[in-house]
DNA sequence: GAGTATTTTCGACTCCAGTCAACTTTTTTT
DNA sequence: AAAAAAAGTTGACTGGAGTCGAAAATACTC
């Protein structure tokens, strides 16, 4: 039984988030005032502040919940057996088109993921920890099958694609590069990566250096 | 003949920065206001807005010109004939233990320097730019050296190595990389991405492969 | 189910970033 | 060198984020 107590502050989270997503959708983020945000809410100003600790917080978390909930999509439909290029350029395209929606929200959302402050480190490990639970088999199996080295810790691979994400919606943000142009973008600098950067006599198959 | 006009503004910008930089070292960016700011720098609150856009950018200005000087150091001092992967790591391990310095300017000036804000966009990129100046002749050179392919935009090969040094910032925030270890784990992902993720059969040198 | 403890709600209040219209200083014009 | 224009300075003011202590709601105890 779940108790009075906790079924309401589920509702009431909920509803500020809810609320909290319309009006910034409509108004802006900073155009949207903390007691109008309440009052759409149907709670008291003070109320807000039981849930979350900031107003970018509650941005913040209605992100991370929808990104929680493509990462099960995501894991659901991955297919492990295709190249793992092609399976993490869907992945982080996936975050990339969701996270790019909205601009304000990403900026927002992206400046507190990528250098968080003290007091989220907890939920931001907690949440980065669940992430890690999607990559690593699927580079696990990469590895196997040969497409990936083996002496390269799962936690480096990860940051290596990871990194290129964070350059792309950095590279975005500064207008360098187009919402169209990001997948190809993505492609081709993660292929780069696992080709690297060194000059080889013999390519290594020919579906490398079609492009820059 | 400079005028008394503009030699007073260059006066007034230097006072307003070096109050802030003493204020937000000794009681941090958050507990210093503005108008506390104003007065140590001699002047009326209003006056620092015809100077900054926000209380921000004053930390932000302030960063952008110790990392200026930084780049200046670096460029003169550099030895083009060294390996690229230590002139790269030498370069952005010098960028990362100017802005690791003080914990609560890094995550600030870092948070608008990856996720800009639009207003900030035509400054940002103008360093970029001065950035790039810096980088791609060392580049270009290890590409005649045949240390780098050179059928990989200068823009791409420069993203790859600025990509991994975000990484190392965002792991360093988070506590997964420590300071001390910062260098190394720069130095491999590095060598990493020089190299390839993909397994060949034999090494490409004898240095390669030691560390993770 | 009355009484006590704990948790949650609330809006008046504080504090501060950023604005603005009046004022001062410098430059330009005649 | 006086007058007009332009640029820079100022602090009282505004609006909103976040605090806090009192009040209400829920949960426990016998």
């Amino acid at each position: 039984m779940p108790g009075i107590r906790e079924t309401k502050k589920k509702e009431t989270r909920q509803a500020i988030m809810q609320a909290a997503m319309t009006l910034f959708s409509e108004k802006g983020f900073d155009q949207t005032s903390i007691e109008e945000l309440a009052k759409a809410a149907g709670i008291g100003k003070g109320t807000i502040y039981g849930y979350f600790q900031t107003k970018t917080d509650i941005l913040h978390a209605f992100c991370e919940d929808e990104l929680e909930r493509l990462h099960q999509e995501l894991t659901s439909n991955a297919d492990q057996e295709i190249p793992i290029l092609q399976q993490m350029v869907s992945i982080y395209m996936a975050e990339f088109k969701k996270i790019t929606e909205n601009r304000e929200f990403a900026r927002l959302f992206m400046q507190q993921t990528a250098f968080p402050r003290d007091v989220d480190l907890d939920r931001h490990l907690e949440h980065e920890n669940d992430y890690f639970k999607l990559l690593f088999p699927l580079l696990e199996k990469a590895q196997e099958r040969g497409e990936l080295r083996k002496d390269v810790e799962l936690l480096y691979i990860t940051g290596h694609f990871y990194g290129l994400y964070l350059l792309l919606v950095s590279a975005w943000f500064s207008g360098r590069v187009q919402t169209e142009e990001a997948s190809m973008a993505l492609q081709t600098l993660f292929r780069q990566a696992i080709e690297g950067l060194h000059p080889r006599p013999e390519p290594l198959s020919n579906e490398g250096n079609k492009h820059v």
